[in-house]
DNA sequence: CAAAATGTGGTTTTT
DNA sequence: CCACATTTTG
């Protein structure tokens, strides 16, 4: 243990040795703060505390895994493995499961996803018969999210006359009641959404003290890192396990680095950490081992223009560096060309490998340009963020199955999945089947498992098929505790249909969903195996799968593997978080972008926003470059954009700028024309748009005007006979056709082909066939429309 | 039912 | 401009 405290500095070092009370650990950017939280683990385990009374609360968690990881060999991996470490939402979901009962959820809840959040609060909307254009889900979701932040239930909503003031303003009247009913169906379909994980927990320890008390007797001493993002309902859950019970806690983090109060972190925890916990030892950690003197220089001037920050003095003893370029560009597409150009001087008259540069931008529309640019150029890149894996449509339909199997009462997985596949259960029978579930008052399961006790006039045909479905989802319920997730998994995507649905599809579009589903089921069987392994041979259930399913995020993939290796990495600033590379490039610098419009109107946003410019900042290693466009195409229109403001608050001691940082439209226009860069550069652009004339307008006349499209080349199918002589007619109009058509029958379809019927439903109108193509996948045809010939 | 046309709206994002 | 939702069309 003492070689290992030789190695830190002397602030590390107190920051570690202390374990006598509450602390506060500010870790400068790149200070060494998780070696830090590291070794204190070791350090404890050392002193004697047993590894399960050690809880370590993290952002990601990735996060967790490799600190876990770093323990294991510092101390070895079987005291590592007893350290409670995760998440505050993984831990705390734990816990939640386990005591289930006390708060009144049955013991198999689910979880409700964005997608869910967003699809309950439109059916609510609807319901209320409230417009759903003043109720936008995400502006309603972040409304509720806050609330739960801060602990404040739908009655104390209700209650709040400033809440109502300023949902009143803001065109949102009914937003508490929508609040209210909310909370209520999730609490029918037995399921939680994120935020509830943290409010329910609160909810929890402080109305009964004895569980409270019992995982404080289990968690004597508490870590929290990235502080500086946690929100009220965590800190509250904190105070309750520690400050009442007189358990240790330490926290670190960085107040400079705090960057997600969009989403309810609250920089005031770190602020006033030593409010609530008066006897609180601070400790700074300064030193700076990642990055050049004049790249920290340059981020301390920048953040010195904040006022709401806990002093420090970050310092590099690491070589002066290279000063940080500032290089103001006429256009983006310019922008992006001068940065693959540097990378590829670095590359090649460096020795910077690829993998040692980074791209960040503050939202991930800009990632495109650079994109286009770095593939023209044959440079490899990776590009973080976008949709997840778990966020594909195919996936989440898999997911919606197991979440059902799981927890039959969870709406929302079943809505998705009633009539996915297609079995003949429109939206309309489902639509009365919600509106039955609310009459009510039960969840929507139970109005399946009868229909027809519950729904008056529907037809017995779609009550037949509401029960064979019903049923055979029971099946799966009944082997859910007895057949593994992988056996039972790989039943349910065949038997349901839906290995049909996106096996069947050979289109090039479906490959990739194909892909997805094999590597979900292989998946499905790692799973199995790494946790019979972890857990010593008990069986795996669909119900273990989902437990940590939902919690697993892109973010948390280890990048580590040849696929990414050396590449240029492009992402957001906030995906860079906690990341280092040689080389950064900061870009779109530029007022409306960085800082974004809508942080400019309160201080404490734009200083929020700032934080994050420090953030891209301190993230390099040797060389940092910044680069804002005159121009630039946002939403298909030229703007004109300022540099950022803060790249006038870098002293020029330690940037060096190329360019004005002031412009203006005309002086755009001068250079635009006259730049050798633009004229060479060959550009799908107009520069016509330039003087103002609006070509788009010209296009969207013809589009729009059906006289002058379509004239000659489309009739009406009514009159079909009369147009005889158009290409069209050599295809059978419908109507005469249907009732020749049978399974077993080849035809030959105007669009899809060659393709065989194997079946054929309904009648008159309604009447529909599926049928197999040889080219184009299975696909079902409502005859009144399909044109094609019986061969 | 499925594809095309039209309309709309648009930070950051992890859990 | 582009991704998504809704409407129209065959």
């Amino acid at each position: 243990m003492d070689t290992l405290l030789s190695t830190l500095n002397s602030s590390q070092r107190a920051a570690v040795e202390y374990i006598d009370g509450a602390e506060l650990v500010i870790a400068g950017a790149g200070s060494g703060k998780t070696r830090v939280l590291t070794y204190k683990i070791a350090y404890m385990l050392s002193m004697g505390l047993k590894p399960w009374s050690i809880l370590a609360l993290t952002f990601t968690n990735k996060a967790a895994r490799e600190m876990k990881e770093r323990i294991g060999s510092l101390v070895g991996p079987d005291a590592a493995h007893y350290l409670n470490m995760g998440t505050f939402h993984s831990v705390f979901l734990r816990i939640l499961r386990a005591e289930s009962e006390v708060i009144g959820l049955k013991r198999n809840f689910t979880i409700f996803d964005d997608a869910d959040t967003k699809s309950l609060v439109n059916s609510i909307v609807k319901e209320l018969k409230l417009d759903d254009k003043c109720y936008k889900p995400s502006s309603v979701l972040s409304r509720i999210g806050m609330a739960k932040n801060n602990l404040i239930t739908p009655e104390a909503y209700a209650a709040d006359g400033s809440l109502l003031e300023r949902d009143h303003r803001s065109k949102m009247p009914k937003l508490c009641d929508i609040y209210r009913l909310y909370v209520q169906r999730c609490r029918i379909a037995n399921a939680v959404d994120f935020d509830d994980m943290l409010m329910y927990t609160y909810m929890l320890f402080r109305n009964h003290p004895e569980v409270c008390k019992k995982y404080a007797d289990r968690f004597k001493y508490i870590l929290v890192d990235e502080y500086q993002d946690t929100n009220y309902a965590q800190q509250c859950i904190l105070t309750l396990l520690t400050r009442n019970q007189n358990n240790k806690i330490c926290v670190v983090g960085d107040d400079a680095q705090s960057i997600y109060a969009f989403r309810g972190a609250n920089i005031d925890n770190i602020l006033n950490f030593q409010n609530i916990y008066s006897d609180a030892k601070l400790f700074k950690l300064e030193q700076n081992y990642r990055s050049t003197q004049n790249i920290v220089n340059a981020a301390n001037c920048l953040i010195s223009h904040n006022q709401r920050q806990i002093q420090k003095t970050v310092y590099s003893e690491n070589p002066q560096g290279d000063k940080v370029k500032v290089n103001v560009t006429y256009s983006d597409r310019e922008e992006a060309s001068v940065v693959c150009n540097e990378i590829k001087r670095l590359h090649r008259r460096e020795g910077v490998e690829y993998g040692d540069c980074a791209i960040l931008y503050r939202t991930n529309a800009q990632s495109r340009l650079f994109e286009d640019e770095l593939r023209r150029e044959n440079i490899p890149y990776r590009i973080y963020g976008g949709v997840s894996f778990y966020q594909r449509k195919e996936i989440k339909d898999i997911i919606a199955y197991f979440r059902m199997v799981a927890n039959p009462d969870d709406e929302e997985a079943l809505k998705r999945i009633i009539n996915y596949p297609k079995r003949g259960i429109g939206a309309t029978s489902v639509d009365k089947l919600i509106a039955a579930s609310r009459q009510y008052n039960v969840s929507l399961w139970r109005v399946i498992d009868n229909p027809k006790a519950y729904v008056e006039g529907l037809s017995s045909a779609t009550a037949k098929r509401i029960v064979a479905f019903h049923d055979m989802m029971q099946v799966y319920i009944d082997s859910s505790t007895t057949t593994d997730v992988y056996i039972l998994g790989k039943r349910i995507i065949e038997e349901t249909g839906l290995s049909q649905e996106i096996f069947a599809d050979g289109s090039v579009d479906a490959k990739e969903r194909r892909d997805n589903v094999e590597e979900f089921i292989s998946g499905l069987h790692h799973f199995v195996d790494s946790k019979r392994e972890e857990d010593y041979g008990d069986e795996v259930y669909i119900s273990n799968f989902l437990q940590e399913v939902a919690l697993v995020t892109d973010a948390d993939k280890n990048n580590n593997d040849e696929n990414s290796a050396n590449r240029v990495s492009l992402m957001t600033i906030h995906a860079s978080k906690g990341l280092e590379f040689n080389t950064v490039f900061i870009v779109g610098v530029e007022e409306n972008i960085f800082p974004s419009p809508r942080a400019c109107e309160f201080p404490r946003e734009l200083e929020e926003e700032r934080r994050l410019f420090y953030v891209a900042i301190t993230r390099a290693e040797k060389h940092c470059f910044i680069s804002c466009a005159k121009s630039r195409y946002q939403y298909g229109n030229m703007l004109f954009n300022e540099p950022s403001r803060f790249l006038r608050e870098l002293d020029r001691n330690v940037v060096d700028v190329n360019g004005k940082l002031t412009t203006n439209r005309a002086e755009y226009e001068d250079n635009m024309f006259s730049s050798p860069y633009n004229r060479s550069m060959p550009t799908t652009r107009d520069p016509q748009r330039f003087r103002k004339i609006e070509p788009a307008r010209v296009k969207s006349f013809t589009s729009r005007n059906p006289e002058y499209t379509q004239s000659g080349t489309r009739y009406p199918q009514a009159s079909s006979s009369a147009a005889s002589a158009s290409p069209a007619s050599a295809w059978q109009a419908s109507p005469s056709a249907p009732q020749r058509l049978a399974v077993g029958m080849t035809i030959e379809h105007q669009r899809f082909g060659m393709g065989k019927v194997v079946k054929v439903e309904g009648y008159g109108e309604n009447q529909k066939a599926t049928v197999d193509f040889e080219n184009a996948g299975t696909k079902t045809l409502l005859l009144k429309f399909a044109r094609y010939n019986i061969k």
